[in-house]
DNA sequence: GTGAAAGCGCTAACAG
DNA sequence: CTGTTAGCGCTTTCAC
C-alpha cells in the first residue's frame, strides 16, 4: 500500500497500456467498455489517484482555481460576508472537483510582493477577485494577462471585464423609497467606504430614491460609517442635530451601531427614527426592535462568480459577463411600516 | 512577452547551463557570484517565473498546504472566527511564500467524497484540520498516511497527533473564578456544543473553578446555548427561575444573546446578574453594557498552526507537538467588578 | 481501440 | 563551480 501507484502500475495490473488507463481515468471515448470496467476495478481496488502535478505539467491544466482577497478591511472582517461568500465559492469548487487556493493579502507591500505568485505558470485555472477598493491594480494586471479571471463586486472601469454583483443601486433605492412611502421626509445615511463600489452605489441609491420622490437631498443629512459599527455610532451621534427622522445604513454592521446610538440617545425607534440596514446578518434579525434590511444573495454571489468563471476558462472571456443579482427588502420593525 | 520562459530559456540568454539557473532559483550555493548576478538580472527583465507543476512534480513538494475546515457549523459563522483564524493562517503562508488551498465541506457526503483528494498525491505538502467535532473521521486517516497534519483544536485521542489549541480549561476557569471573587454565588453557565472540544472545556473549566472555591455544582444551573445566540437566549430564559446571579457563557455570541435575555426579562445586569463571555468579538466592546470576556489570540493561533506545520514537514512528526496558547481576561462592565 | 514514444519544465545526482 | 543526464507521472500525438 506504501508505494506509489503511477498509471504504469495500474496498466500492468490490468494488463493494458498506461495510455489507456490515462483514458479511463479522464472518461475519454475509444475505450472498449471490458476494458474499462477492468481497468475500472484495478484503480478502485488500488484506491489509485492520478498524480496532480504531473497532469498539470503535461496537460497545462491545475484544476486550481485562486480566489484572491484583497487587503482585509476590517469592517468586513467583523461580518459574516466573507465566510458566506466562501460557502458559496467552495460549494461550487467541490461540486465540479477544482481545488480552491485562497490568497489574502495584509499589506500593500504584501500585495505587489505577491500578485506575480498568483499569476505563475503551472499554477492557476483561474482566478475569482473580491473588488474591496476601487481601481484594483491586480485587475489591470489580470486583464494584461491571459489568465482567466472574474471579479466579486463591479470594478470602477468595468466594460471590459467580467464581474458579479448585487445590485446596490436598486438595493438601496427600495430601502429609502419605503421610508419615503410611510412617511418619512428627513432620511439620513449613514454610508460605506467611498472606495468600494457598494458604498459608492448605495449612497447612489439613496440619492436617486429621494429624487425619484421630489425630495430634497441634504448633505448634512449624509455622514460617512466606513462599513464600521463604531463609526456609524458615532456617525448617528453627528446626525442627531439634524433631527432626521428616518436613516438608512448602508450595512447592518451600521445600522446596530445607530440603533445602540439612538437608544443611548433616548430615541425611540421607530417611532422617533426609522432604521434600515443592508446584508441582512444574522444579528438584523435579533436586535431590538428587529432590523429591517436589504438582503443580499451572498452565497449565490459567490457560487455564481466560480461558475461564470469556471465558463469563462472553458469558452474564453469573450464577451465580458456582467451579472448583476437582486436584492430582497426584508421588513422588520425598526422601519415603522410593513 | 508571450513566449513561455523556461529555465533553459534563460539559460540561455544569461549564457549558462539550465542547472545554473535552477540554482540560482532556489538559492543554493555553488554558484559564481557574479554568474549568479548575472543570471538574477535575466531573471528580473523577463519577469520569470518557475513552473510550479514542473518544480512540484520533479522536487515531490508542490508549496501547498491545505486547510481542511470540516462540516460548516452555522454559530461560527456568525462569529469571525474563521476570519480571524484565515487571517493568522494566510500571514505565514505568505511570509514563507506557500499557498494555501482551502477545503470547506458542507455536507457528511462531500466529506466523505472529498477526502481522498485531500491526500492526492503530488498535492499537497501538509495540511491543517480545523477540528469542528469530536473523533473527526479525517484526523484519522491523515493519521494513517504520511501526510504531515496539524490539528486546529485539540481532537479527543490527541496524545498522538499534534495540535495547536486555546487553553480553553483555564480561560473558563479564571472567567469563573473571577465571578466568584467579586462575591457570586450562584453562578449558572451556557454551554457550548458538548461535541466540541471547546465546549468541553469551557464547562470543565466552568466545574473546576466552583470545585477550587467549593462551591457546588448545581446541574440546574448548566444550559446547553449550542454557541448560537438565539439558542443562548432561550437557554437564558430557562436558566432564570433559578435565580442565578451571575452567568457564564461559552461564547460571545452567546453572552450577547444572553444580554439581550436578560434585558427583555427586566434584570438589571451586573445588578442582578453579572454577564461573562469567551472570545472578544468585537460586539463585546460595545455591547450594552460592555462585555467583560475571555479574549483568544485567534489570529496567533492560526499563524502559530502553519507555522508548526512548516516544521512538522521539516523534521518530521515525532514527537507530537501539543501547543496551549492562553488566554485573557478582558474585564469590562458586565461582570460588575474591576 | 490500443500501445509506443515524445515531451511538459523542473530538480538532482553525477561527472568534470 | 558548472554542465550533462536522467527521470518525476502524466497527456497526447501518431502509428498500428
Amino acid at each position: 500500500m506504501d508505494e506509489r501507484l503511477t498509471l504504469e502500475k495500474i496498466g500492468e495490473l490490468a494488463g493494458v497500456s498506461r495510455a489507456t488507463v490515462s483514458r479511463v481515468v479522464n472518461d475519454q471515448p475509444n475505450v472498449r467498455p471490458e476494458v474499462r470496467e477492468r481497468v475500472l476495478a484495478v484503480i478502485a481496488e488500488t484506491g489509485y489517484q492520478p498524480n496532480l502535478a504531473a497532469r498539470s505539467l503535461a496537460s497545462n491544466r491545475s484544476g486550481l482555481l485562486g480566489l484572491i482577497i484583497p487587503r482585509i478591511l476590517h469592517s468586513l472582517f467583523t461580518d459574516p460576508y466573507y465566510p458566506r461568500l466562501l460557502q458559496g465559492v467552495t460549494q461550487v469548487c467541490n461540486e465540479y472537483d477544482v481545488i480552491l487556493s485562497l490568497f489574502m493579502f495584509h499589506s500593500e507591500d504584501e500585495e505587489t510582493r505577491l500578485y506575480p505568485r498568483v499569476l505563475r505558470p503551472g499554477m492557476l485555472d483561474g482566478v475569482v477577485v473580491v473588488s474591496s477598493q476601487e481601481e484594483d491594480p491586480l485587475i489591470a494586471r489580470l486583464a494584461a494577462s491571459d489568465m482567466p479571471f472574474i471579479v466579486i463586486g463591479r470594478p470602477t472601469d468595468a466594460t471590459a471585464v467580467s464581474y458579479v454583483d448585487v445590485d446596490n443601486v436598486t438595493g438601496a433605492e427600495t430601502a429609502v423609497s419605503h421610508l419615503i412611502s410611510l412617511g418619512r421626509r428627513r432620511i439620513a445615511t449613514i454610508t460605506g467606504r467611498q472606495d468600494m463600489s457598494a458604498g459608492v452605489d448605495r449612497l447612489a441609491g439613496y440619492r436617486q430614491a429621494l429624487q425619484t420622490h421630489d425630495l430634497p437631498i441634504d448633505e448634512n443629512l449624509i455622514a460617512s460609517g466606513e462599513f464600521d459599527e463604531v463609526a456609524a455610532y458615532n456617525a448617528l451621534l453627528r446626525l442627531l442635530p439634524q433631527q432626521p427622522d428616518a436613516v438608512f445604513a448602508a450595512s447592518d454592521a451600521m445600522a446596530l451601531g445607530a440603533l445602540k446610538a439612538l437608544h443611548a440617545a433616548g430615541l425611540d425607534v421607530p417611532g422617533d427614527v426609522a432604521v434600515v440596514g443592508y446584508d441582512d446578518l444574522p444579528a438584523a434579525a435579533i436586535a431590538t426592535p428587529p432590523l429591517t434590511t436589504v438582503r443580499q444573495p451572498i452565497r449565490r454571489f459567490g457560487a455564481l462568480a466560480v461558475e461564470t468563471l469556471l465558463d469563462i476558462i472553458e469558452t474564453g472571456p469573450e464577451p465580458p459577463r456582467h451579472i448583476l443579482l437582486p436584492t430582497e427588502l426584508v421588513i422588520r420593525e425598526t422601519c415603522g411600516g410593513s
